[in-house]
DNA sequence: AATGTCAAGGATAAAAATTATTATTTAATG
DNA sequence: CATTAAATAATAATTTTTATCCTTGACATT
């Protein structure tokens, strides 16, 4: 697990200390919603403006530091960018899983292009919900 | 493939001329965004309400008769509901193509939970923009 | 065909989410 | 520490989405 701190020395971005929080707290989280973020960042920085966030995560995403999530039903999240990975979304909790996608069987998707990324989601209930 | 008219009469919902047309654009089209929508259907009953359009995309989408998908960096686009797929969207004209899922190799997800849904998006450069 | 009922449409307002603007502050650099 | 470029905060503006209210239309039953 990158610190936070390294993350953004290695990028032409400042270290401030929202930046550091906001990473912190989605490294803490794992995934989270700029909602959620903004709630948990303003109890240590009660004077930043939810725009910051806005900036920051889109400027942080473009810099390819996040990554950003699209669950069905509910508002985008964001995670640290790491080795690429499925997620399983809860359909009753919201909660997010990280799962490992094995790659040893691949379907012959490359006639269609290259592929650069890749997304994949699955639902269902998660088991501390069954 | 189906026509609309019977997607419409096997669900609880009316049969509206605003329906069909929204969802014979859809059908035409095969992935499209409420704004293309909206512009789409204007041609045709130019007093159409965004609110309408909005609102039908969310009933028929609550109904399973559509779709709703979301790329990466564009808003959300609508399709058929038809036999499960994945999408690959252009990274250059955004075009959306569907792919078949070949399940014959399941990785061993079902250790997570039931799995009931499944979204998979791969991302490149379509075959006419390179 | 006429009628009654309930859902759907249109217009608009309201709410929610996101982005832009500007002045001020702060981090990084020499 | 002084300079410069970038980041923050505050606010306004814009965009997107949802809610409300009233009218109209679909459709089953007569």
């Amino acid at each position: 697990m990158k610190n936070s701190q390294n993350l953004l020395k290695n990028s032409p971005l400042k270290v401030t200390p929202q930046r550091l929080e906001i990473l912190q707290t989605i490294q803490k989280n794992g995934h989270i919603s700029i909602d959620d973020l903004y709630a948990h960042i303003k109890e240590k920085f009660p004077s930043i403006s939810l725009a910051t966030v806005y900036k920051n995560i889109h400027t942080l995403k473009d810099e390819g530091i996040l990554l950003e999530i699209h669950p069905q039903d509910a508002k985008s999240h964001f995670e640290i960018k790491k080795e690429p990975h499925g997620h399983f979304i809860c359909k009753k909790c919201g909660k997010i899983y990280d799962f490992e996608i094995k790659t040893s069987c691949n379907p012959n998707l490359s006639e269609i292009s290259e592929i650069d990324e890749s997304e994949v989601y699955l639902y269902g209930v998660c088991k501390e919900c069954q």
